[in-house]
DNA sequence: ATTTTACATTTGTACCAACAATTATTGTAG
DNA sequence: CTACAATAATTGTTGGTACAAATGTAAAAT
């Protein structure tokens, strides 16, 4: 479908325009999509992003500047993402001996147990969205998405 | 930047996954410049976006489900963006006469000069974000993006 | 040693988004 | 004409986001 009619526009886009706007619907898009699998889960995005990081981690513990520097969208409160996990049981939190600033966040057995759970489904859709793309339409994709941010 | 960088993962990811992300990103990055502009009006970008669907219906009014159509997020809510506009002055609402279950909506003359302050600002934010793609890499853009969404 | 500055996180407030439930109105079948 | 379904909008609730202010701790400056 094409943009105009996403939107129900009865005049024709300039060619920016619509890039920017279908930039827009297609992200929507993705994120719908990649939220309904989390949410038969009882995750939100944010709170899988917050797990993966941790697993990432491999053990190592993580404070919560270290969270937010590798989150997608830098948010503003990771602090309250991390409270809804640990009512969870999915991490742990303790503050950090060397430096009481900061506080340690492990991921916990039953939150490694959920990854395992939901990385298939996950992946499974990741595949799925991209499946309509040759591997040089994704390169292109890549490429054309980099130099929208690369803008100074 | 390329995601890898962003991200700041220390792992190479996927093809596929890597252009997921990067959507998600540069769509993220692209929000947050126009609602930059906006916010020096002291607007929201889907207050801006119902501003700009009452604009289109030249004088005519809009019902919530007009409203809801053809918006880029299709979202749950539309009644109290709505509120919030009428709490500035910027539209009126009144029940239709002919189905008391709908409601009309107008701009107002204040929203209309809103908008005419505002446009020139966005239309040229528009242009610096897409300037470093060439006409044929923006329409390469719109059909990698349009096979993401079609995807049946 | 004390004051100041910077850092890491938390809390408060207000707003937006998603989803379900509710209200009010209209259309329709018996 | 009444009961029931369908439509249009609103409201309630919960979770997330943005921004500012506050707290507690560590490091630097005097």
């Amino acid at each position: 479908m094409d943009v105009e009619n996403h939107i129900k526009s009865n005049q024709t886009l300039k060619l920016h325009k619509k890039a920017l706007i279908n930039l827009l619907i297609t992200s929507q898009y993705v994120s719908d999509r990649i939220n309904a699998i989390l949410k038969t889960f009882d995750l939100t995005t944010p709170q899988f992003n917050v797990l993966r990081i941790l697993k990432g981690q491999k053990g190592r513990p993580a404070n919560l500047s270290t969270i937010q520097d590798r989150m997608i969208s830098k948010m503003s409160n990771t602090t309250r993402i991390v409270d809804k996990l640990i009512e969870k049981g999915l991490v742990s939190r303790q503050t950090c001996k060397d430096n009481r600033r900061k506080i340690e966040i492990f991921i916990t057995e039953n939150g490694h147990q959920l990854l395992d759970q939901v990385n298939p489904h996950f992946e499974k859709e990741e595949l799925l969205i991209t499946s309509q793309l040759s591997e040089n339409e994704l390169i292109e994709l890549n490429n054309h998405l980099n130099k929208i941010r690369t803008n100074e």
